[in-house]
RNA sequence: GCCCUCGUAGCUCAAUGGACAGAGCGCCAGCCUUCUAAGCUGUUGGUUGUGGGUUCGAAUCCCGCCGAGGGCGCCA
């Protein structure tokens, strides 16, 4: 967390290498693995390779030589102008060498202070980078109007969410933007059914009117697939089902008031049922695109494109408007390959519109960094997109990254809108409150009904967006929802109870100390449990974390660095008493320990877009 | 045919070039008159699919093979 002692030592090291003629290799710190004492660690491997690789270091073993220099560093350090026995550096207790590794270990007591001091001067701030002065925007929760909300659309926008919050935190200023699919086929196939056989019903409630929709989909469906063993008549209807769908498409298209005011309608009914949701799960938009609203700047767009000899076009043959990717880049082997921008009919598609959408984010937003939380099936796409935006000589197309998250399957098979073989999160998240509350009111009988209800949805909610984001981007998910919704183990409620029980002794303690008021200046100047040792060893490894989940595109890192200090917590809790402790210094010094768990806990559950309750 | 992911404990997953490959679930055994037991402690469990290569050092990088999933010009 504190990189100065660091840097002291190896401006010593590099001193001390250039007086002795060795020429060091490249110093990578990391955290001493062992539990119980805290410090930094580099080892001398690549310096004793290099040396061995340039003919010098004596022929000696590469592990053997790496020890030598380990020690000679060592015995430099401890031997320069040093004070005492205990070391040259300041805050340093001892250095060892040990198998090639030089160990620095921080003095206890003035390390521990400074982390706990330093959380709770920086509070909900803590472990904020500076700012990075790139603009970064993060593109997710794009799910198909006309639908309802399913638990893949809920995987793809609390993975979007957290990404987000993991930018901002770590020094980006960050844009959400969602893209919802508001036309298209499918969209079309709801309207036609809705228009001929429901028109004028409307069911009550966000949600069911949004799961209406998707009822009257998979009817729809039914309706016009082709079926085995057709009667003559059935094959009639289905065609004629079927030419009213491409009417009512064609005439969407050329922006006939009925069939607008229809779609209006209609796709607010799923938009409302959206916006319901996000608001369910404390995400908050900056930017809303709508496929509809790129269909006309696409088509523009395809014209450029021809005029400037990217795009093909084949239309006078009667085909399509097309794009030879690796043509046109030069390639010899086959990578990109070829894509339909323009639709023989003169309609655009997903590709299309995604380049349209990409030149006003980097045209009117001017993005540095532009982030696609899009489903790793679509990864081609993706890339033939980012293709062609190189092609058209957009330099930001460089800064174009497709973060690809496996899909989310269920155990029968993929999931299917169509055949309306989907898991709706709204029933999850029911599920999730019933399963809680049930836990409740055995555990915590005299909580308030209120407040029962709204701490039920935060750590039902937790469970679920703890079980998404614990696994890796790139990992498909197979949802079962007893392994989304438990709540012991590696879940998101083992790290809100951390949170809890925190607040608890926190809480405690403020009614026995009313009287003497607020908490003295801390002093941990008395001999630190293993478990006192580890919690602290924890939080000061919250920057760290936040730095590289942001890095990396991966809320996984953060999940897992959240489950860590929890753990510690839960630990020290456990063995280590804070208000019946004997000594008041001991008491005072655990206190404001336990207050800075609370806040990096607090912290970390943030930026996984979980909340953190107070009571449970 | 070509391309992309992945293969780690019985199961679900971590560890992406460094010290004995770690958690959770499950199994087994303990711990609530003590700050919330949604917890803690201990035990069990591995030739990292397989064969080679690079490296002082490989689960991690490269190549082959086997197996699983996904994608490949008018769906999104």
């Amino acid at each position: 967390m504190f990189n100065d002692i660091q840097q002291q030592l190896e401006e010593k090291i590099k001193a001390i290498c250039a007086a002795e003629g060795i020429e060091l290799a490249e110093l990578k710190w990391v955290p001493i693995p062992f539990a119980g004492e805290w410090g930094v660690s580099t080892s001398f491997f690549q310096t004793a390779a290099n040396e061995a690789r340039a003919g010098r270091g004596g022929g000696k073993p590469v592990p053997q030589r790496a020890q030598e220099l380990a020690e000679q560093v060592k015995g430099a350090v401890l031997s320069g102008q040093s004070k005492d026995q205990m070391g040259s550096v300041e805050g340093v207790s001892r250095i060892e060498a040990v198998k090639g590794y030089l160990n620095v270990y921080f003095e206890t007591s003035a390390y521990a202070r400074r982390v706990v001091e330093s959380v709770l001067a920086s509070g909900v701030d803590f472990g904020r980078g500076a700012p990075k002065g790139e603009r970064v925007m993060v593109e997710y929760a794009q799910p198909n109007t006309h639908h309802s909300f399913h638990i893949g659309h809920y995987r793809n926008t609390i993975l979007g969410e957290a990404l987000a919050r993991l930018t901002e935190f770590a020094g980006f200023e960050t844009i959400r933007a969602s893209y919802p699919g508001d036309i298209g086929l499918g969209v079309i196939t709801v309207m036609w059914i809705y228009d001929k056989f429901y028109k004028g019903q409307e069911p009550q409630g966000v949600h069911e009117r949004g799961q209406w929709l998707l009822k009257l989909y998979v009817e729809a469906t039914a309706l016009l697939e082709k079926k085995e063993n057709e009667t003559p008549e059935e094959t009639a209807r289905r065609e004629q089902y079927e030419a009213e769908r491409r009417e009512m498409y064609r005439k969407w298209d050329a922006g006939d008031p009925y069939v607008r005011e229809l779609w209006r309608t209609t796709r607010e009914w799923s938009l409302e049922e959206l916006r319901e949701i996000l608001r369910m799960m404390d995400v908050k938009m900056d930017v809303w695109f709508y496929e509809s609203e790129v269909d006309e700047p696409a088509k523009a767009i395809v014209e450029e494109l021809i005029a400037r000899g990217i795009a093909d076009d084949e239309r006078p043959q009667g085909g399509a408007v097309i794009v030879k990717i690796d043509e046109k880049l030069g390639l010899k082997k086959e990578k990109y390959r070829t894509n339909v921008i323009l639709r023989s009919d003169g309609t655009t598609l997903y590709l299309t519109k995604d380049l349209a959408l990409a030149k006003v984010k980097f045209e009117k937003y001017h993005v540095d960094r532009s982030i696609y939380v899009v489903d790793v099936r679509q990864s081609m796409h993706l890339q033939q997109a980012f293709a062609i935006l190189r092609l058209w000589g957009f330099p930001q197309a460089e800064k174009c990254y497709h973060l690809g998250y496996g899909f989310v399957s269920l155990p029968e098979g993929a999931m299917s809108a169509r055949r309306g073989r989907v898991v709706l999160f709204k029933d999850v998240f029911d599920e999730a409150v019933r399963r809680v509350l049930a836990v409740e009111s055995e555990k915590s009988p005299d909580m308030s009904e209120e407040q029962r209800r709204k701490v039920a949805e935060q750590i039902g909610m937790g469970a679920l967006a703890y079980s998404m984001l614990a696994v890796d981007n790139n990992r498909d998910i197979v949802f079962d929802m007893d392994a989304a919704l438990s709540f012991d183990g590696r879940t998101g409620p083992y790290i809100q109870n951390a949170h809890v029980r925190a607040n608890s002794i926190l809480k405690k303690s403020k009614v026995e100390s009313r009287k003497s008021g607020d908490l003295r200046p801390v002093t941990f100047d008395y001999e630190l449990t293993k478990h006192e040792i580890e919690l602290i060893e924890q939080i000061s490894r919250f920057p760290a974390a936040v730095e590289q989940a942001a890095n990396e595109y991966r809320p996984l890192v953060m999940a897992a660095y959240a489950y860590d200090l929890a753990n510690a917590f839960h630990s020290f809790y456990h063995a280590v008493p804070v208000l019946q402790a004997d000594d008041e210094k001991i008491r005072e010094a655990r206190l404001a320990l336990v207050a800075a768990a609370k806040q990096t806990i607090t912290n970390a559950l943030r930026l996984l877009d979980i909340q953190a309750p107070e009571v449970m």
